[in-house]
DNA sequence: GGACTGACAGATTTCAATATCTGTCAGCCG
DNA sequence: CGGCTGACAGATATTGAAATCTGTCAGTCC
C-alpha cells in the first residue's frame, strides 16, 4: 500500500501463504490479497505460478546453503567433519519435515515436478561434501581420484537420510541407527576408494 | 465355472485384473467377474480387498526372491558376487518398472500403506546379503563386526537403486555411472568397516 | 452341509455443473 | 509515462448428486 511493490515483498508474502495453505492450496490471488494488491501486479515481477514458486523455494535453499556451509577451523578429522556434516543436514531435514511442512511439501512438488531446483540444491551440496573429502584427501585420510564423483557417490548412498521421498521413514526410532552404520560403511570406503569402470574393482 | 474356486485360482486373476487395471482401477468385481462368480465368493478366500492386493504381491516378491537367490558355486570374490547381486537386483527393478508398471506400483501403494510387506521384502533381501557378506569375511576379504547391521547398511547405501520411490531416476543415462560409484565406495567400505555407536569411528 | 449367490448398507468414486484460478491486456490513475 | 487495476478467456479445482464399490449375510442350490 505505502510504498511500491517489489518482488522481495511478493517473495515475503508468498513464502507466508506457502507456510500457511501449502503448495497445494496456495494462490497467486492469496498472495495479492496477502499484498493488498491485485494479483495482475504480482505477473509484473514473475511470469508464472511456477516462476514465483521457484524463486521462493530458491530463496528457501539458499538459506539452507549457507547454513550448511562446513567449517574447516576446528582440530577436526575429515571424518569427523563429513559425519557431523551428514549428521547435520540429516536433523536440519527432519527439523524442517516436522517444523515446516508445507514449505517441505513445497520443495517436494518442484522435486517431482521440476528438475532445475533440485540439481541447484544437490550440485550445491555435493560441493561442499567435494570440499570436505578433498580435505580429507589432501591430509591422506581419504584416497579417492575423482573427488567430484565421489562426493556424488557419498550423496547418493545417504539418500534415505535427505532425499524428501523418504521423509516418512524419517520418524523410526531405529533411523539413527541406520544412518550411523551407513555413514560409517561410507567413511571406510573413503579410507580406501577408487571410482573404478564398472569391473574395475569387483 | 466348471471346477471349485480355490485361493490360487483368485490370486492369479487378480494379478491378470491388476496388471490390466492397475492398483487404483482394479476391483474385488472385476476379479468376479474374470472367474465368473459373484464377487462374495472372493470374500470367502480373502478377507478384504487388501488382502487380497497383499496375498498376490506376496506372490510376486517371492518369485522376485528366488530369482535373487545368490550362487556361491562359480568361483568369484565376495566383492564380485557382491556387485553382480546388486546389479542383478537394480536391472531386475528397472526392467519390472517398465515392463510390469501396474504390478510395480501395486508394490508401491503397499510400501507406502502397509508396513509388513515391505519389511517381508527386505528382511529377505537383506538376508541374502548378509550371506554374501558373511562369504567375505569368513575369505577376510570383507571385515565387520555385526554381518546383519552391515548387510543393512548395504541396503540402505544402495537405496536409490531399488527403492520404488526412486523409480523415476532410473531412466537417467548416468544412473548406471552413479550405481558404480556407490557400489565401489561400498565395497571399499566392506574392506574395512566397523559399525560403531555414533563417535566410535568418526 | 457347505460353496455360492445376490441384495443390502455404508463408504468411496465418478461425473458434470459450478466456481475459482491463471495469465493477458486494454485502460486507469498518480 | 509507468506501475497498477480489473475484466476476461481458457484451464483447473470444487462440489454435490448419482453410480459404483466394499464387505456382510440370509438364503439358494447342489
Amino acid at each position: 500500500m505505502a510504498e511500491t511493490l517489489t518482488s522481495e515483498a511478493i517473495l515475503v508474502a508468498t513464502e507466508e501463504v506457502l507456510r500457511r495453505y501449502g503448495p497445494a492450496k496456495a494462490t497467486v490471488v492469496d498472495v495479492a490479497k496477502a499484498l493488498g494488491v491485485s494479483h495482475g501486479s504480482v505477473y509484473r515481477h514473475f511470469p508464472t505460478k511456477a516462476a514465483l514458486r521457484e524463486a521462493v523455494t530458491r530463496r528457501w535453499l539458499d538459506a539452507q546453503h549457507v547454513a550448511m556451509e562446513p567449517t574447516f577451523d576446528q582440530g577436526l578429522t575429515a571424518a569427523e567433519m563429513l559425519r557431523a556434516w551428514l549428521q547435520k543436514l540429516f536433523d536440519r531435514k527432519k527439523l524442517s519435515h516436522v517444523d515446516e511442512p508445507e514449505l517441505f511439501a513445497t520443495y517436494l512438488v518442484l522435486v517431482r515436478e521440476s528438475r532445475a531446483i533440485p540439481e541447484y540444491h544437490v550440485e550445491h551440496l555435493v560441493g561442499q561434501l567435494a570440499r570436505i573429502i578433498s580435505a580429507g584427501v589432501e591430509t591422506h585420510e581419504f584416497v579417492t581420484d575423482d573427488v567430484n564423483a565421489t562426493a556424488q557417490a557419498v550423496w547418493d548412498a545417504t539418500d534415505r537420510f535427505h532425499h524428501p521421498a523418504h521423509a516418512q521413514e524419517w520418524g523410526d526410532p531405529h533411523i539413527q541407527d541406520a544412518f550411523d552404520a551407513v555413514v560409517s560403511l561410507v567413511i571406510a570406503g573413503l579410507r580406501y576408494n577408487r571410482i573404478p569402470s564398472a569391473a574395475g574393482d569387483a
